[in-house]
DNA sequence: CTTGCAACATTCCTGCAGGTATGTAACGTT
DNA sequence: AACGTTACATACCTGCAGGAATGTTGCAAG
């Protein structure tokens, strides 16, 4: 089945052996030696299909995190009649991946990838930052329109910020990966979930008795 | 008035500069030859006052951020009358600092060092881990505890659970250091903590009508 | 006032990092 | 079927990393 030559397939290969590799060593505590290895190619065969190795760590933003982040936070929310009910929908759907992930290759032990990579690279180098700096708009943008389309129909407060609103739940989302994974305890995640979705039922506007 | 020989005077020396090497270039990114001529000593001055560059980022941990920590956010919370308003006061404290700071050497560039140091080395090595687990725990059960008082004293809802809403608030804040770095808007921060202000409010026994 | 240890400075060493140069074989094209 | 290009493999190179070894000097105590 796997022909003897399938470059693109070859490139999907060390995109993800890339992926893991820096997921667990950081960016620049990765090693292209250990992702070649890992990827079970060669180290010409990286360099035919990536210029170098902050190209290879772009290409892991775009390629897989960016389609990642969208598909967790932008399409659930695109065609939303409840906007807080499908954030309360995708922050359960998150726990629940928590609780079913195996240990020491998921958020709990990792964190958010992109925050991940957000802490690292984003002041040493402004191709990292541009890329991250499109992620999180992009997620922040989604949860503010959707916010915006609750309030048109009256489903959220119309006195809240939106904007201020999504930026404060893209951080506790980030936040929680970050304190979270130091731990290793799933009750933390609970935690705030917890909180997060009590916080969420707190922007609806109140049924009147 | 700096004497020839002083050995805590270096060892302070040696600790600030790795500091800022670790803060800006992330600890497997920072350099030992960098820090060394940062801070205008050799190699081996460096190696006489730490065992390995492992040791170093743990006296960063131990001697600045630790107390940096507590600075912050354990003693005014101490002797606190009212919990909730000595946490509006951290809030407002830090907000001035970030609007004070001077670009690319603060919290709106770097985010926040122990969320970094998190990031990068926790699920690394377990010397990192342990002592950022500390520092976190520190930070939350202030919190926790600050909030306990305050439902001892009938000034916070009784029904909400102290430790969820600790790890909520912490999460909050090394998140949006984490995210806001990346755009390096103040207004993000802004965004963050006006709606963590109104959050803590919440929080808050309602005033009888 | 010398002697011994702490506080440095200098020099050197090894390893792995990212990356290049070059070689070779599969494959589409005409 | 010959050719040219894409897709790799092999081998090698340079640089800087962290750190060890060793040398030197101030300083305090006996």
């Amino acid at each position: 089945m796997p022909r003897v030559r399938d470059p693109k397939r070859t490139r999907r290969k060390v995109l993800e052996a890339s992926y893991r590799e820096f997921y667990r060593h950081g960016f620049q505590g990765g090693s292209i030696n250990r992702i070649v290895s890992a990827a079970g190619i060669t180290k010409g065969a990286l360099f035919h299909h990536f210029a170098g190795k902050n190209e290879l760590g772009y290409a892991v933003l775009d390629e897989l995190l960016t389609p990642a982040v969208r598909n967790w936070w932008v399409e659930p929310l695109q065609g939303a009649e409840d906007p807080l009910d499908a954030l309360r929908g995708i922050l359960k759907r998150f726990l629940n991946r928590l609780e079913a992930e195996e240990p020491d290759t998921g958020f709990l032990f990792n964190g958010s990838p992109v925050c991940n990579f957000a802490s690292e690279m984003s002041p040493l180098d402004e191709g990292f930052r541009k890329r991250l700096d499109d992620i999180y708009s992009t997620w922040r943008n989604s949860i503010a329109d959707a916010l915006k389309r609750g309030q048109a129909t009256a489903l959220v407060r119309p006195d809240l910020d939106p904007t201020a609103h999504a930026d404060f739940l893209v951080s506790i989302m980030e936040g929680s990966a970050s304190v979270g994974k130091v731990g290793q305890e799933l009750q933390f995640f609970r935690n705030c979930i917890e909180v997060a979705q009590a916080h969420l039922a707190s922007l609806a506007t109140a049924p009147q008795a």
